[in-house]
DNA sequence: TAAAAAGATTAGGTAAACTTAACATTTAAA
DNA sequence: TTTAAATGTTAAGTTTACCTAATCTTTTTA
C-alpha cells in the first residue's frame, strides 16, 4: 500500500482508473474499468465490493460507480504521482509507450520520501529549463549522450 | 517478470538474495534467505523447490544452496539493475534507508527501455560530474533546490 | 413491446506467495 | 556419544487477484 490505511496497490489502480474515467466520460461502468485495467468484468465486480465495503467507492448492483470523498482523495494522490512519474520518464527520454506503462508501475510501493525526491527533480528541471544556461546545456548534453548510445547500439 | 523466461519478480528476489549471501559468506542457508527477504523459512523452502525445478538453483533437502550458471546470470542482471537504481536514488538525494528499500522495488517490472534510460542517466551524471562546469553547476543547483524545499517543509 | 444483444453478476476455480504448527534432521555442547 | 538447541521440512490453510462458464438484468432494436 502506498498511500493509506490498508489498501493494496491494486486497489489503488482501480481508484485511479475510476477517477480518470469519471473525468473523461462523467460516469463509470464495470466494462470501462475492465478495459482500462485489462482485466475481466468479474474481477472488477469483486474489487468494487471490497472498495464499497471500505467506503472508497459507492457501488450498487447494476448501478453506476462513484468515488466517495475519501476515495477521491486517494485517487488524486495517486494521479499526482502518476503525473510526476510520467514527466520524469519524459525527461529521461523514455519512449512514450513505455513511459505510460512504467509510470503506472512507479507510482506504487515507493516510500514517500523517494517519491518526493522524484517530484523535486521534475520540478527542478521544469522550473529552470527556460532560463539558466547551465540547465539548457545540461539537457542538451544528456540528449546528445543518449543519441551516442543509440548509435552504438544500432551499429551492433 | 523483468528478465527472462517466465520467472516472477519474487523469484528474482530470491535469486538476488542468494547471490548476495553467496558473495558475502560463501554459502547459503534457508535461514539466511528468510532473514534477507523477511519471510518465514517454509516460504523459502517452497521457492527453492520451484527454482530447483527450473534449474536456476541447486537445492537438496538439508543441503546447501547454490546458483546454477543460468541462475547466476539472472542474479547478476538483477544485481546490476539494483546498483543502477541505488546510484540513481543517491543522485536524487533520497535518504539512504529509503534508497535501499526502494531500489529493490524499482528493479522489477519496468520495461527494459526504461531501465536503460535510468542507467544512461546515472552514467551520464557520473561520467561527467568531474570535468565540465555545467555539470558541477547542475548538481549544486539541484542540491540547493532541495534544501530550500526542506526548509519550507520544516517551517510548516 | 417482445426478442436479441450487451452488460453485470454469481459460482466455482486457480496460482502465487505467504503463514502457523508439528515434525524431522543436523550440529554443537555437556 | 547422547541430548539439547538450532535449523529445515511438511502439511494444511489464508489472502489476493485473477479466471471461465453460466445466469441474470438492462438496453436496444425490429
Amino acid at each position: 500500500m502506498v498511500s493509506d490505511a490498508g489498501i493494496s496497490s491494486k486497489a489503488e489502480d482501480y481508484l485511479r482508473a475510476i477517477y480518470e474515467i469519471l473525468n473523461q466520460k462523467g460516469f463509470v461502468r464495470i466494462k470501462d474499468i475492465a478495459r482500462e485495467l485489462d482485466v475481466k468484468p468479474p474481477t472488477v465486480v469483486e474489487m468494487m465490493k471490497k472498495l464499497d465495503a471500505k467506503k472508497l467507492v459507492v457501488y450498487e448492483k447494476y448501478g453506476g460507480i462513484t468515488l466517495t470523498e475519501r476515495g477521491k482523495q486517494i485517487a488524486e494522490l495517486i494521479e499526482n504521482r502518476h503525473e510526476t512519474f510520467k514527466n520524469f520518464l519524459e525527461i529521461l527520454l523514455v519512449p512514450k509507450d513505455n513511459a505510460l506503462k512504467d509510470a503506472h508501475i512507479l507510482e506504487h510501493e515507493l516510500t514517500s520520501e523517494t517519491i518526493q525526491q522524484f517530484s523535486r527533480f521534475v520540478n527542478f528541471i521544469t522550473e529552470h529549463s527556460e532560463r539558466p544556461m547551465f540547465m539548457k546545456r545540461w539537457m542538451q548534453e544528456f540528449q546528445k549522450y543518449c543519441e551516442t548510445r543509440e548509435n552504438k547500439a544500432k551499429k551492433k
